[in-house]
DNA sequence: TCCTATGTTGTATG
DNA sequence: ACATACAACATAGG
C-alpha cells in the first residue's frame, strides 16, 4: 500500500509513543522482515530505551531512539507492499504479521506486514546509518531540478517513462500509484521511451512530479483521520481499479495494461504514444 | 482454482 | 561497468 504518503501517514500514527519509554519489545525473529536485522539485538537494545523522534523519506522511516544505557539507536522501518502501523492497547496480544511491537505503559506501537515484503532495520551508535543517508533528496527538495530530471532520462532513454518513475534512486517515494498519476497529469503515454521526451515535456513532467507529491503530502500524509484519507475524485487514483473507469479530465474510458512488470492505468484520450 | 496486489532485489543478458 | 528485463520473495482476498 505504502508510497511516500503513504509512508508519512502511518509514521505519524506512532507519534503517541514519542517521548516514551519502551517497556518490552516482542518480535517474530525469523520473520522476513528481519532478513536485514539482528531481531534479537534488535529487541534487547529498544527494551528500556526512549523513543524521542521519527522522519520519513521515501517509502522509510526512521525513529530515533535513546537506550537505557544513552546510547543512540536508529530503527528503520519499510513497509513494503502490505505494511501498516498503528497503535494498539498496551496488551496488545501479537497476531499473526505483528512482526515488531514496541509496548510503552499506555500503548502498544505494531508493525504489521501480512506479506513480509517490508523491512526493519537497527543501527547503533552517534551517526546516521548508510541506509537513511544514502536515500535520494526528495522531489519536492531544489536537489530535484529539472537538469537533474534531464540526465536521468537521457541515461535510461530506451525504458518506458513509467518504470523509470519508479527507480527510487532519482525518484524517492514515488510508487505504481503515484507515477500513473504524475503520467496522467502531464499527459504523458507510460510507454513513451524516457529519451523521447522533449524539453517541454520533461518540464512538465518535472512540474507534475513535484505537484502530485506536495498535494498527496498535504492530503494523506498530514491527515489525522483514524483511516487513511483517499485522494479526491478528479485524481486519476479513484478511478484506476475500477473495471469500465473513466479519465475524470475526458470522460473518456481508461485502459490498465503492465508496464515494466507493474499494472499500468492511462487515458488514452489524452496521453498518446 | 486462478488471478490480482500502492515493492525491492538478485540475476541473466545485451 | 552500465542499462535493461524479469523472476522471486510470501500472503490474502476477490
Amino acid at each position: 500500500m505504502p508510497e511516500l504518503a503513504e509512508v508519512e501517514y502511518f509514521r505519524r500514527r506512532w507519534n503517541a509513543g514519542l517521548g516514551q519509554r519502551v517497556a518490552h519489545v516482542l518480535v517474530h525473529p525469523k520473520a522476513g522482515v528481519f532478513k536485514k536485522t539482528d531481531a534479537t539485538t534488535l529487541a534487547a537494545r529498544l527494551t528500556g530505551a526512549t523513543l524521542d523522534a521519527s522522519e520519513a523519506a521515501a517509502k522509510q522511516m526512521l525513529f530515533r531512539a535513546t537506550a537505557a544505557d544513552g546510547a543512540p539507536l536508529w530503527l528503520g522501518i519499510h513497509l513494503g507492499m502490505t505494511g501498516e502501523l498503528f497503535v494498539a492497547p498496551a496488551g496488545h496480544a501479537p497476531r499473526k504479521g505483528d512482526h515488531l511491537v514496541l509496548v510503552q505503559r499506555d500503548r502498544a506501537l505494531v508493525f504489521t506486514d501480512p506479506r513480509m515484503f517490508g523491512r526493519v532495520l537497527f543501527h547503533e551508535g552517534p551517526d546516521a546509518p548508510a541506509w537513511w543517508t544514502d536515500i535520494a533528496p526528495a522531489v519536492t527538495s531544489p536537489a530535484f531540478s529539472i537538469g537533474a530530471l534531464t540526465v536521468f532520462l537521457a541515461r535510461r532513454a530506451r525504458t518506458p517513462i513509467k518504470a523509470v518513475l519508479l527507480m527510487q534512486e532519482r525518484f524517492p517515494g514515488i510508487g505504481n500509484w503515484m507515477a500513473d498519476e504524475i503520467l496522467w497529469r502531464a499527459a504523458i503515454h507510460p510507454r513513451r521511451p524516457a529519451g523521447s521526451l522533449s524539453p517541454d515535456e520533461t518540464k512538465t513532467l518535472h512540474r507534475e512530479i513535484r505537484h502530485v507529491a506536495t498535494h498527496a503530502l498535504r492530503i494523506i500524509g498530514r491527515a489525522n483521520a483514524p483511516t487513511m484519507p483517499d485522494p479526491p475524485p478528479d485524481w486519476l487514483f479513484q478511478h484506476r481499479w475500477t473495471d469500465g473507469g473513466l479519465c475524470p479530465k475526458t470522460k473518456a474510458p481508461l485502459v490498465r495494461e503492465e508496464i515494466g512488470g507493474r499494472t499500468t492505468c492511462w487515458s488514452p484520450a489524452r496521453q498518446k504514444l
